[in-house]
DNA sequence: CCCTATTATTTCGCACGCGAAACATCTCCC
DNA sequence: GGGAGATGTTTCGCGTGCGAAATAATAGGG
């Protein structure tokens, strides 16, 4: 048996499971891409622009969290915004290290033309199911992710 | 009530599980880097010469197909690997349109330094759960897949 | 009040990642 | 067997996406 090898035999639901995760993660980003050709944009600037117009003027940093990015990939993301007038950077007043980052006139009218947040889809697929699976998927899932997290802990390194 | 909008109040448990599974997808690439990192590839590199490792020779398209990205973008790592030695190409005898790609020594070598596959964490993981927790788990994701996808199709189109 | 550490953002270089068009080769059918 | 369409790969242009270094501004301690 080599080292590669998890020494197990591979159930097939594992697959399948894996599968299912990996299916829901490029779904959503196949959905919001496809939403966002619609109106001429990206994916992440329609995510960007749905997102100004639900909480409002986001900084940087701010936006950056939301989306779980790198400042620097979103620093690029707006840039783009903004050069086709869809937000403008504004300096914070109080804190003038801050940008905000607020949505023009054109950006609003675009983010209303769109009615879904994308990750409302799942959202709503997820509220179909019973409380009873609800709180099963949470609870494995939660397993899963603990035994990732300790899996990860105990890896050899290389050297 | 208008099938783009989600009339629900927001159970806590949905985001958790939105989570949870953006969690695990992140820290599948998240742990597939830094192993690369640690033989200095780039995870998608990595992902290739494992793959490589353990079935062999593979086309070009068939390497696309097996980690889900365009020819396209499989061409320029494998371009960069190539620029490494870690990898040649060689045109197949029987179609001449064909692109194998092979594993130098170099590449076997660094393959062999890096003991496991990254997936394999994951299913490592999911192999801890019990028969039971499997069953429901693939039952319930299977159903939100469904979910998504019948949402999906019902999503009014923009102009 | 200054000096240093901290925090917010940008810049830079590089590697994906995609879709469309170009290119190479093969297959099939007349 | 020759041309039309199918299949495999590359090229191109663009937009993320990251990490490290640079830049700008604030905060805190002496």
């Amino acid at each position: 048996m080599p080292p590669t090898a998890i020494p197990t035999e591979i159930k097939p639901e594992i697959d399948s499971i894996l599968e299912a995760i990996l299916y829901l993660y490029t779904e959503s980003r196949r959905l919001t891409k496809e939403l966002a050709r619609q109106v001429d944009l990206t994916g992440p600037q329609l995510t960007v622009l749905k997102m100004l117009e639900g909480l409002g003027d986001l900084s940087l940093s701010e936006l950056s969290e939301r989306i779980r990015a790198q400042n620097s990939t979103v620093t690029g993301i707006i840039d783009r915004m903004e050069r086709e007038s869809l937000v403008v950077r504004m300096r914070s007043t109080e804190d003038r290290r801050v940008v905000k980052i607020k949505l023009t006139d054109k950006g609003s009218k675009i983010a209303r033309a769109i009615a879904v947040e994308p990750m409302e889809i799942f959202r709503g697929a997820l509220d179909g199911l019973s409380a009873g699976e609800t709180r099963d998927l949470l609870k494995i899932l939660t397993k899963i992710a603990r035994r990732v997290q300790s899996i990860v802990k105990s890896l050899p390194k290389v050297e």
